[in-house]
RNA sequence: GGAGGGAUGGCCGAGUGGACGAAGGCGGCGGUCUUGAAAACCGCUGUGACCAAGUGUCACCGGGGGUUCGAAUCCCUCUCCCUCCGCCA
């Protein structure tokens, strides 16, 4: 959520803004002049007040009974005009809240300019030697069918489309991954590892951004209005919802593996292949609570947490800067990590790196006290995968494929897979 | 799921209709004293909002609603926590 004050304060950068993210900036006005009908009904409502309540003093020390009544009587008058201001303030400023709970957030002035993903920018790439296969490398939708790890049609009899069961080294090769990084990420990284609940209430969703906006992609408990995560970011976001947190103990890292549940609704026809992307997938997620001066430089920092995890696989890798139209609702700067994968031919993004300021600290009221005595601040949210694990899985298969069909294990994973060195 | 008991400031804990944004204690910060520290004593110590920006006003005692001139206090309701029973991985 965008800071009403700045809005008030600066109108026209906060439009220009967010017309680099196609987006309409003719709810900034709306929100200007529901907030002016807001502060001009509040006024008048907190003087009724302060003569209410010096009034009832008054009363309260009155010996006589006439004279009491009287003012009592008069003040009746006054309780229900409140009343009915205090519903008017009730419903403009929910408007105003709903308005502005539906603006993203203003992109950093770094992000580069545009209007789609045509406009990312690739910043990076290693691995110069794609793999030169003597042998035409072929896709994860058949060699993993081929292993028997990856069963398509079983996920369907069991769940529907973009569901699949893993079998196996497949299954086991997706556990050794999510260990493996978790120890990275805690052991190397200075993270915190927590597990998180998998469902979460409506309030969490708001706090992270994913609510009012995106209801049509998330699963919803209708019996006990519950909502499936759809990315650990959106627990984590929460976990010191409410909190003022100490300024020295920041930055506070966290890593979580959480299952994943999307309903897909904007990607329908797209991607059906594969394990590139299901209704549920498994991710690994950092998340860190950072001071508003530093958290550029945390941008950086999670950014390397993510590539040492690709680098360690020994997987080309590229990352993209990600254009102003193409951040997330709540981001003001992103890093898009894919691994290549040879089999399909396609670069998969296996993580989002991305710094979105105070936006959901102010959503989701997470704040720090920048000196003892000083007002508190909202602190700087950051998350990242490291990494969403089926895209893992899937460069593994087709980079590390053989002539014969069989898929070596990647080094670094041969001691979470009990020592298997090849599968098939 | 059934029965009962709770929810007050960073923490503990008073407060059953009017001078209560809230006693007292602990903790924290500052000071006096001290070579230093401790002890003792003194002072300060929640969050947010609005504007006419002031020794200003308003709101907040789990959430929401109600009664009243006036609610931490009375009523209704929801949530959460605790105890006992039932069920269960």
């Amino acid at each position: 959520m965008l800071d009403i004050t700045r809005i008030r304060q600066d109108p026209d950068i906060v439009k220009a803004a967010l017309a680099g993210r196609a987006e309409d900036p003719g709810v900034i006005d709306r929100i200007l002049a529901v907030d002016a009908q807001w502060r001009g009904i509040l006024t008048q409502l907190e003087e009724l007040r302060a003569e209410r309540n010096r009034v009832s003093k008054e009363i309260g020390r009155m010996k006589d009974a006439a004279q009491r009544e009287a003012r009592a009587a008069e003040m009746r008058a006054v309780r229900d005009r409140i009343s009915e201001l205090e519903n008017q303030v009730r419903q403009v400023e929910e408007e105003r809240e709903a308005l502005l709970l539906t603006v993203p957030n203003t992109p950093h002035p770094s992000a580069p300019v545009g209007p789609d993903e045509e406009h990312n920018v690739v910043v990076r790439v290693w691995g110069e030697e794609l793999p030169n296969y003597d042998f035409e490398a072929i896709p994860h939708w058949d060699l993993g069918p081929e292993l028997g790890i990856i069963d398509f049609e079983r996920g369907v009899k069991l769940a529907g489309s973009r569901f699949y069961v893993l079998a196996g080294a497949g299954a086991r090769l997706q556990r050794a991954l999510i260990a493996w990084m978790l120890d990275v990420h805690v052991r190397e990284h200075s993270y915190t590892e927590v597990y998180l609940p998998f469902v979460v209430k409506e309030e969490i969703l708001l706090g992270a951004g994913q609510l009012p906006k995106f209801a049509d992609n998330l699963y919803h408990d209708v019996e006990d209005d519950l909502w499936l995560v759809p990315t650990a970011e959106v627990p984590l976001t929460n976990l010191h919802r409410d909190e003022i947190l100490d300024a020295a103990a920041l930055p506070l890292r966290y890593v979580a593996y959480t299952a994943c549940f999307r309903r897909e609704k904007m990607s329908a026809g797209r991607d059906v292949r594969g394990i590139k992307r299901g209704h549920q997938f498994d991710k690994v997620e950092m998340y860190q609570f950072a001071l508003p001066e530093a958290s550029y430089d945390t941008l950086e920092e999670m950014l390397e947490h993510a590539l040492t995890i690709c680098r360690r696989l020994a997987i080309p890798y590229r990352v993209k800067e990600l254009c102003t139209g193409d951040l997330g609702f709540g981001a003001a700067k992103s890093y898009d990590v894919e691994l290549w994968a040879p089999g399909c031919g396609e670069w998969l993004e296996v993580s989002s790196v991305s710094n979105c300021e105070d936006f959901q600290g102010r959503r989701a009221n997470v704040r720090y006290r920048p000196e003892p005595g000083a007002r508190p601040q909202f602190v700087h949210t950051l998350n990242g995968s490291g990494l969403a694990l089926p895209r893992v899985v899937a460069a593994i298969l087709e980079n590390y494929q053989q002539a014969d069909g069989s898929v070596v294990v990647p080094a670094v994973l041969r001691p979470w897979m009990g020592g298997i060195e090849v599968i098939g």
